[in-house]
DNA sequence: ACAAAAGTGTTCGTGCTACACCCATGG
DNA sequence: CCATGGGTGTAGCACGAACACTTTTGT
């Protein structure tokens, strides 16, 4: 059985970090992410994870990039990698669909226009998802605490210029747990990944110390801590 | 442009480590990779990772097991897992040909019977690679390394049974740099991954100790160390 | 003065490295 | 009894967690 019409798809699973109140004077951070809603069948009602064919003159990473274009600004998506390939050849009914699948990460102060059938919902309470989507949002989402403990992938969750305040709420959001802002700051200060801009944001309305602003040293991904174990010597 | 011609084909970089002397007496184990010489154009005479073009009714492990098979004693194969896909359209000059890359990894007393066109490679000194073997072959190698730092996937180039001097030639030689055997003893039991079988093997012709004998506790790959940092409180 | 929020200092525990020292065997 | 290789004990370091304390603002 040679291969005559198998298909490749690539999915991306956008995660930003939004207030999830009515209210948005209130504060309420979570990680959600970019989905749109199928208007037919198969899994019509179902809501899907971006993307869409690939084309013969486009690599995986351009595809994906062309797919969210139709979705959301893509100058919002600051970082773009490959995550696995999910090839099961009933993935989806009827055809032997291939999927490539990306993690896409937009900044805190991003709010780009959606079409109305997508909409970012946050992770704790996911709708009903469309084939294997829910699969490869777990993947998605493991992969990204996973990196948030070893490399400087935060940048691309963060504004440009923030507090530590706001820093601490999102890898609150993103990793599900609470996170001590001291050590945070310490952390990523001795690695070199956060670096202070010198300038100070305005206290909130009750008062208080008015908040130093950072920044990310670098606006690629790096690993940070690369050794945990068996470090060469010296 | 649709997709009409496009290809998808599975490659795996299957790693052991071997002894690379003439005198099979004199230990010299090196990290090594299993290449095919191509007999045709294009890039004829270069060498090529082991794989070829997934089927439709098979998923991309199937495959790439299936495709082991025509090359080595797939037995052998103690860990297979995906790496990343190379998508670039003009990859191999003139057809539309998907790479889904894979690593494997083959026990050092492992010996596999090979066909007269595969042989095993020291990474130390390839031969010219095709396409882009070459840079699937540093990312394999990369993510190896990684690996043996924060999982168990050793238990896939080890013996059943081995001594801690055995695992630690191991260990060299996949890393390429010294590692201490005290502390790769004391790492791999404080994180419950190795246990000692309680016999010995016999000692070396000039006397010596006789080594106690260890085991992997597990022979499917898990991470032993998940947070280096921003671990969850508690 | 007091509350609120930010930032610093200090203590503690843990995991890894390095190296010295003890153990068991063959010659 | 000595050389050889295996195993253990221990000191030191680096990192991160937790928490008390100080600093700077608004009211």
């Amino acid at each position: 059985m040679p291969n005559g019409n198998t298909l490749h798809e690539v999915l991306t699973a956008v995660f930003q970090v939004r207030n999830v109140n009515e209210d948005p004077e209130v504060d309420n951070p979570e990680l959600c992410v970019l989905l749109w809603q199928r208007a037919l069948q198969p899994e019509r009602g179902a809501w899907s994870l971006p993307g869409g064919l690939l084309r013969e003159d486009e690599d995986m990473t351009t595809s994906a990039r062309r797919q969210l274009a139709e979705k959301v600004d893509v100058r919002g998506v600051a970082h773009l990698e490959q995550l696995s390939v999910f090839s099961e050849p009933n993935r989806v009914p009827g055809v032997r669909l291939i999927a490539s699948t990306f993690l896409g990460l937009v900044p805190l102060d991003a709010d780009p226009d959606l079409p109305t059938d997508t909409a970012w919902h946050p992770v704790s309470a996911l709708p009903r998802t469309a084939f294997d989507h829910g699969v490869v949002l777990t993947h998605a989402r493991t992969r990204l605490a996973a990196k948030l403990s070893y490399t400087n992938i935060a940048f691309a969750l963060a504004p440009h210029e923030f507090t530590m305040s706001t820093l601490r709420e999102i890898y609150c959001a993103a990793l599900g747990y609470q996170v001590d802002a001291t050590n945070l700051q310490r952390v990523l200060g001795r690695r070199g990944v956060l670096v202070a801009t010198g300038a100070t944001a305005p206290p909130g309305p009750s008062g208080g110390r008015p908040p130093a602003l950072y920044r990310f040293a670098e606006s690629r991904l790096r690993v940070t801590d690369e050794f945990a174990a068996l470090r060469p010597p010296g």
